[in-house]
DNA sequence: GCCAATTACTTGAAACCTAAAGAAATCTGG
DNA sequence: CCAGATTTCTTTAGGTTTCAAGTAATTGGC
């Protein structure tokens, strides 16, 4: 118990560690995986997270998405975006039209290339992953996706609360 | 259940997604939070986050530590570390000289501005982070402390397999 | 129709980051 | 002692990333 000078009781100072502690683990078990995935991603197909996550993208919509799609869906700016979206097009992974209806929109969509080398790579991707987390039992998935359910819409509801 | 084209019954293939999805939902979740934490730092103090980070790795560190150091801690490359510190040594925040002992080794410390700022920033920084993990529950907070802990372990030993 | 606001994207500057190669100092097994 | 291996840090090249400012196209109110 913290006594002030007078030895009065004094309200604790609120105790703010272990919320502290939890998102430092967060991001160390975040970092720590992303590493790896992005070590396997060099070593074996020699690409970039990035580029693999872009593709990731694109791969769930054939019928491709506008660049702000990307940037929203990959929390990541535009100007981002345009780069990564050039570099894959220059290497014949991406397709990329103006949009017919809105010519300031540009459609960008896998190429028949690009779609077979990223299900090659998604493939072994996914093997990684279950390895990585290998020994988690199915309790400890679900529960961890409930805790993390959770974590994030208390996140995106304080950082909302910010901007208004 | 899936047959094979005689009609007998098949080995199911190994279904991952489940990890796959905890993984997405983990990195969103690290994101969204890392994104706000950055957004506040750069709107409340005009500093990034890699230099904030640094400068905690420091703080716990009085006497210092040497760029090696800070490079585990911090999970990052060597040459990245040197910048880093360049750009810091340079605002004033940090202390940089070179051991007695081995003329290789830099080592680095606050300065007493750095460790005076760094206070002032913290102490704001632990807020948000209570406010962003404010709708979990003391018992949310413990159960996802285990969770990730037993996760971190399962990474590292799938790291280190990997690279045996 | 016209103009202001908005939306979609691009550009530019600075910082951040990795991987790989290199330089300097130290360590180690003859 | 000393040559080779190792460690520590820097440098370089290529990307990635953000933020802010700018351009072009569309929308909406009048």
């Amino acid at each position: 118990m913290i006594l002030d000078s007078e030895t009065k009781a004094v309200e604790l100072p609120e105790h703010h560690g272990d919320e502290l502690r939890l998102w430092l683990r967060l991001l160390t078990c975040t970092t720590l995986i992303e590493g790896e995935v992005r070590s396997r991603l060099r070593e074996r197909f020699d690409v970039t997270l990035p580029r693999f996550d872009l593709m990731a993208q694109l791969d769930k919509v054939p019928e491709g998405m506008t660049l702000s799609d990307v940037s929203k869906r990959m929390m990541v700016s535009n100007g981002n975006v345009t780069g990564l979206v050039e570099r894959l097009v220059e290497s014949g992974h991406l397709d990329r039209r103006t949009s017919d209806a809105d010519r300031r929109v540009q459609v960008i969509r896998l190429t028949k290339a690009g779609r077979a080398e990223f299900r090659k790579m998604a493939t072994e991707h996914e093997l990684w992953i279950a390895d990585i987390f290998g020994d988690l039992t199915p309790k400890d998935v679900r529960e961890l996706m409930r805790l993390l359910a959770k974590t994030k819409a208390s996140a995106q509801k304080s950082a909302k609360a910010r901007t208004t």
